[in-house]
DNA sequence: AAATTAATTAAAGTTTACTTTAACTTTATA
DNA sequence: TATAAAGTTAAAGTAAACTTTAATTAATTT
């Protein structure tokens, strides 16, 4: 297969990289700090990304979002990479994914409360609302 | 009706609720300094809190593990105990809470990713335990 | 080649959400 | 009724997650 160049993106600065998923590039070095990402370096010292570091990046976000902490995405992190030599090892790692998978599934039931949170609090106004136009058609009526 | 109590608890101490509620004393006195709740008191200034504010505390709490910050929580209350006046401000509050539903579901979507983020990582541990048994037999055989 | 523009580091600063402390008062228990 | 346990406030302290700054170097544009 001879000179195949779709020009399809594969590298990122870490400017392209923080305009693309909204936050500061700071934001991404103190991650980098923290150990949750390892871009590879230019020549000159700067960092370059590719996919994998996107989508790393992504994954911390997504965490973030949950409201898993830094240090329990490091966590993860560091058992994904992690050299698994032992039976037992693997186990407890399991044991570990098997916990935060079922955070996950119990936030669900969370996410359904605050959504009749939310609505109740619509309602309310819906009815304040009906309210509201009944007394200002007898205003105009009484006009 | 004469003389009825059938010892349902009505009013809770801070600390019940913090029992309770699984966070400390300091917590609420906290949410009440930045507005979000609001306690009567007793004869000797003591916090006396109602099934109600039971409820505003457990919904802070949603909101937080949501991820709404405490200033959101605090202006979704204040709207929720608005005088509206008009069409137009009701309209508006409509439009907030809304969104804010809109990004209850879609957050509903990033725990399906998240989930994925989990297995993905869980099967890799699943293919390496594999691995391992395999590598184990063979010693086992050889010996 | 000169001048922007973007990147680098280390360190200090900021914000949010609490927690701790201290000095004191109220309520419950022995 | 004395003692202990729980509550009160204001103010200072803390941890996490960034952000800002400053001094410097690299890469891009004109």
């Amino acid at each position: 297969m001879a000179n195949r160049d779709y020009t399809a993106k594969t590298t990122y600065t870490i400017s392209e990289l923080a305009d693309e998923l909204e936050i500061s590039p700071s934001s991404i070095r103190f991650y980098e700090e923290k150990g949750l990402i390892n871009p590879q370096r230019t020549a000159g010292n700067q960092r370059v990304y590719l996919k994998k570091h996107r989508a790393r990046l992504k994954m911390i976000l997504r965490g973030k979002r949950f409201g898993f902490s830094l240090d329990e995405i490091g966590e993860m992190i560091g058992m994904e990479n992690m050299q698994m030599h032992e039976i037992d090892q693997i186990d407890r790692s399991q044991m570990f994914f098997d916990k935060k998978i079922e955070e996950v599934r119990n936030r669900r039931a969370e996410l359904d409360f605050m959504e009749k949170d939310l609505l109740s609090f619509k309602q309310k106004l819906d009815r304040r609302r009906m309210e509201l136009e009944a007394t200002d058609n007898k205003k105009l009526r009484s006009a």
